[in-house]
DNA sequence: AAGTTCGGCAAACAACTGTTTACTGAATGA
DNA sequence: TCATTCAGTAAACAGTTGTTTGCCGAACTT
């Protein structure tokens, strides 16, 4: 993808650029639905008819700004489950993974917080659609491992949802965190895990539904 | 509290809880920070100008409906911990108590979700603050409990924030599938209920950290 | 009964909003 | 080389915004 070599495509596409990182640079203390078209063209030193040669709406930039944000998610996670090694080596990774991604990609955290319960639908359906194939994506994952010999298929998918939404609250707290006191940083990754230490005893004396 | 008795008092009140109403039933589909003042008034069937003799802001106003949010969900933790029986009775028992909840109070537990990571700075501190009250008290009540015996006051606290983060995400699960599919709002419930059961077979096979 | 307090109002302010219009000029392709 | 495409522009549109002003009249106080 994205092999579009034309001057004139190159050009769009750095304007499509600058509007996204304005956008993602002005949602950092606002809301997408407080956003405004002419706010966002201001910082990308653009008129704001420009905007509408890229998106109809505003909402269509925020359901491209979750495209962008979950696709670096998505690399994460994935580095994460092709680990092998002990459950604790692998929870110390989790956490540490983690927290580097949070630090590494601010602005995209911080955007899929604040508006995965936001007021625009559209962005929030996507980003639910998006969590729940990462889901499946753990589930399949930990299917994968001894420790879940004999599981059914409902106790994969409820296991692997409280791993994401454990991620999701863990990753919360580090943004808040890494922007205040570092200290706190380090009880966030303590605490965190903790959690999944408590988590994965939990599984490994799990008997099934 | 609350016994102010003049008739002027009353009316002011009266107002008061005009624009709360106002504010809350906007914000159903809304951020905080795309709230305004107008709207607010002209849904609360007030003039502009009369905001201002209530409060000095809109924040203040999202600082209001924080407090009287979490006054509910106060009376629903503690009719939580209140309980004695065993874990699975307690477990089916919370599940219940929080469904009910939010069907009960579905726009305060909705602005609640919806402004923890939202823009506007005062209600996301004033949120935190009082979630980070919530999971003290269900510390102190877990302390109580004989399954904790021996347990450090670390380990407790990181298990009680482990509980308030899982009620605070299946809360937010239950909000959107009331409003969406009723078959979906028993498998949430479901799913919550195992999830509580693993990590409560953890907790019981806990050494310590 | 007279004086004071104060919640609510209409009106005005300048500033800003989203969106459409007709246009310009460089990249494109014949 | 010449016609076409099209990302970006400035200007204009009618609405909306937050906040302040001076005023009214009902509720209070003495």
């Amino acid at each position: 993808m994205s092999h579009t070599v034309g001057v004139r495509q190159a050009q769009k596409q750095q304007s499509r650029r600058a509007l996204l990182d304005a956008g993602l640079h002005l949602l950092a203390d606002q809301n997408l639905a407080s956003l405004g078209v002419r706010e966002v063209t201001r910082e990308a030193g653009l008129s704001p008819a420009a905007f509408y040669r890229h998106f109809p709406d505003l909402a269509a930039l925020g359901v491209a700004l979750v495209e962008e944000s979950l696709a670096s998610l998505h690399v994460m996670i994935r580095s994460v489950l092709a680990e092998a090694g002990g459950a604790e080596e692998l929870i110390d990774r989790a956490v540490d993974v983690i927290e580097r991604h949070v630090r590494e990609h601010r602005a995209h955290v911080r955007f899929l917080s604040r508006e995965r319960h936001g007021g625009v639908r559209q962005v929030r359906e996507a980003i639910d659609a998006e969590l729940g194939r990462f889901a499946a994506e753990v589930g399949a994952a930990l299917a994968l491992q001894p420790v879940s010999r004999g599981w059914s298929e409902r106790d994969l998918r409820m296991l692997a949802e409280l791993y994401v939404d454990h991620m999701v609250s863990t990753a919360s707290a580090f943004l808040e965190a890494q922007e205040a006191d570092p200290a706190r940083e380090r009880r966030i990754a303590a605490t965190a895990r903790l959690q999944l230490r408590l988590i994965s005893l939990g599984r490994r004396h799990w008997q099934g539904s």
